[in-house]
DNA sequence: AAATAGTTTATAATGATTCTAAAGTAATAG
DNA sequence: CTATTACTTTAGAATCATTATAAACTATTT
């Protein structure tokens, strides 16, 4: 299958139409080895890029990385910014952030080690571990 | 000593000049047993109730916050919020947070361990180890 | 081919935070 | 002490990220 299909499979299997806007998207977040971190920002500065034929708006970078981080797709990531960063790798795993740059950079889950989770508190589940080093210049 | 002049001594050994309005928020947020955490918006909010005498501005309150972060009085939380948090424990521990209402609780630093930490990325050298257990109803 | 349900868009609105520059206050110098 | 300086507070404006609105558009279903 090609790749074209294979995003419009991933968008219908997830009950996301696949407009031409989610699909240029998806495109260009799923399609590629390694893990990938951005805002809502930076995807659309990256999605329009002054050559692109097609500029896709704003509030649609918006909703589209909400479906798709609904849908299971993308992945928030805990930081002390007042931006939203996201993450094209949905499994679970662990993130130096870097306080002066706000760079992000993976961890693999087995990496770290947690040991002794404590139990949640009455009436809650813990739903997701992440172990965020903090880092700066040395 | 009384608290008035801990208070005092505090600020002044931070090189913070020990104003009407810091004396005000450090006596509220450091002389407590247990730890607390707030947003610039709660704490304006809690500091200036209807009866307080005095108010203190809102770019007051986020000044002070600044300035008592960086004296390390004060320690910036990560979540997945697009408001900033802030822990009068600035000691190293973790913390529970629920996605679904954005609130947190302390998890004492010795009831998780994480072991067989990676080695920071070349030039940068870890500055803090957090843990975020995300929890929702169960 | 028409009806409908979901999506995109430009723009306005909101909410959190930072900036500005004038007035006020603490520290320091004379 | 008083004057000077440096730092701080303040109200309000400005900015930045994000969400809401409602009209136009498009995929899906009938």
């Amino acid at each position: 299958m090609n790749l074209k299909n294979k995003i419009t499979n991933k968008l219908q299997s997830s009950k996301l139409r696949p407009t031409k806007q989610r699909k240029k998207i998806a495109e260009f977040l799923f399609n590629r080895e390694k893990t990938f971190h951005f805002t809502a920002e930076e995807l659309n500065k990256i999605i329009n890029k002054k050559d692109s034929s097609e500029k896709i708006s704003l509030a649609t970078i918006y909703n589209t990385i909400d479906a798709f981080k609904k849908a299971g797709h993308l992945k928030e990531i805990l930081t002390n910014n007042n931006k939203s960063f996201y993450d094209t790798n949905v499994s679970s795993h662990h993130h130096f952030f870097d306080i002066e740059t706000n760079e992000l950079e993976d961890i693999n889950y087995n990496d770290i080690k947690v040991v002794n989770l404590p139990h949640a508190p009455k009436g809650k589940k813990i739903q997701d571990v992440e172990v965020t080093l903090t880092v700066k210049k040395s």
